[in-house]
DNA sequence: CGCGAGCTTGACGTTGTTCAACTAGAGTGG
DNA sequence: CCACTCTAGTTGAACAACGTCAAGCTCGCG
């Protein structure tokens, strides 16, 4: 196994997953022991929408989308995931439902958690909760700029808005391979297909991204935040 | 003064706002000695968007539009407030900044508890966080559902939203005064107001709402439903 | 070499916005 | 009591944005 194998321990992920550091020694071994990863081929479901939630995901390896099923069969993206990503979900002191999707892009691992290990540690341990309510409402403000994106703007500001979140947040470069498909960036951008393909070639065209075997490199990264801007 | 004076006090609002059951009598009294009360007339700002956050809100009297100033001076309302509701913000444990404004549909009256007092509750008592927690996480699901009304549905299905959403959650009834204008219908349902009073128009000549001097009534729930799960 | 999935393109139709004009009703001052 | 104004609401026509459909393409893979 490569750098994420079944020996790894909860300790390890201190280091990506940034709330794990309010745990107190003896929850990390509770979540360790309960602990198990599994692996996930590109394309397979790892969360349901409206399973029952049975346990928080520490995403370890690969890519993933977070996603709403909503209607016709057509997808909203919410997020995509790297390594070091928590994912439990709106549902967890609520329904214990999923309220999303979420799907390897790639081939991924990835470890789960009991959820009552999860919500003892949430009642024994203020600071954890702390962390836990500051990193959903962080989401929530993300959640809100995704709103005035995805209602106000017209496609070429929300295209502009996918290519450099994908740059900023998932692969911290301005040149990466595209990695999802031309569905998936319409599921990030809630347009269709082609008018995701259409804007991408504009965008080429206008030389503000070169885009070839979907190795994608933004050329004018001031023209893309204006296009950001402007909606 | 009315139903809510200045003499009022936060063990008062334990029948409306849920969450203050899992405050001590201490917290409780600490919140009522940090506590001012304010009214406000139609049209003014209760919070200002992009302004730091001082104090929680709990609505006490009125009508009021929780909404995201976004471009274009275009505004999205993600939701109206009734009185019992309790307005901290996702910006509370993050940047301690208001990432929407709340502004006054009627004549309004608020409440104002120090974020301090609120902190030190949420640090104190985790039975108070947790259900601010879970709170957060309901709120978070109506926002997964406003996704998919705003980027899938066409104006019917999102109009029919709103005004289940009015006589669902607001008025609790089936007729009802509108009392919000044609703009915040609009701005419920990011769309433009003239496309807000046309399928108005369309529901009232399809007998599915009846509509006089702002007076709505629901003739048929059935179409109105449908139009909702249709998109 | 051929198959199939994902990608691309163009033509066309629909949906929703914009603009401008008009209307109704609620104050406001003479 | 009557203009006058101001704002919210309404309507129609023109237009832009976006989706749909259908066809063709590319490229990896068996």
């Amino acid at each position: 196994m490569t750098q994420n194998g079944d020996n790894c321990s909860c300790q390890e992920c201190l280091r990506k997953t940034s709330i794990f550091e309010y745990l107190t020694d003896e929850e990390l071994v509770a979540f360790n022991d309960s602990r198990y990863q599994t692996k996930y081929k590109a394309g397979e479901i790892i969360f349901k929408q409206g399973t029952a939630i049975t346990h928080i995901m520490s995403f370890t390896s690969g890519l993933a989308k977070v996603y709403i099923e909503g209607y016709n069969n057509r997808d909203l993206i919410l997020q995509i995931i790297k390594p070091g990503s928590l994912i439990g979900g709106p549902g967890v002191l609520v329904d214990n439902m999923h309220h999303f999707s979420v799907s390897a892009i790639t081939d991924s691992t990835a470890c789960f958690i009991d959820i009552n290990e999860y919500k003892k540690s949430l009642n024994n341990n203020t600071e954890f909760a702390i962390a836990s309510l500051k990193e959903i409402n962080s989401q929530h403000i993300e959640n809100f700029n995704k709103f005035i994106s995805l209602t106000q703007k017209q496609m070429q500001g929300r295209i502009a808005d996918a290519i450099i979140y994908l740059s900023d947040e998932i692969f911290n470069s301005n040149s990466y391979d595209m990695t999802i498909s031309r569905q998936d960036l319409a599921d990030l951008t809630a347009m269709s297909k082609e008018s995701a393909i259409r804007i991408l070639k504009e965008f080429k065209d206008d030389k503000i991204i070169q885009l070839n075997h979907n190795k994608i490199e933004i050329l004018n990264v001031d023209k893309l935040r204006r296009f950001s801007e402007i909606g």
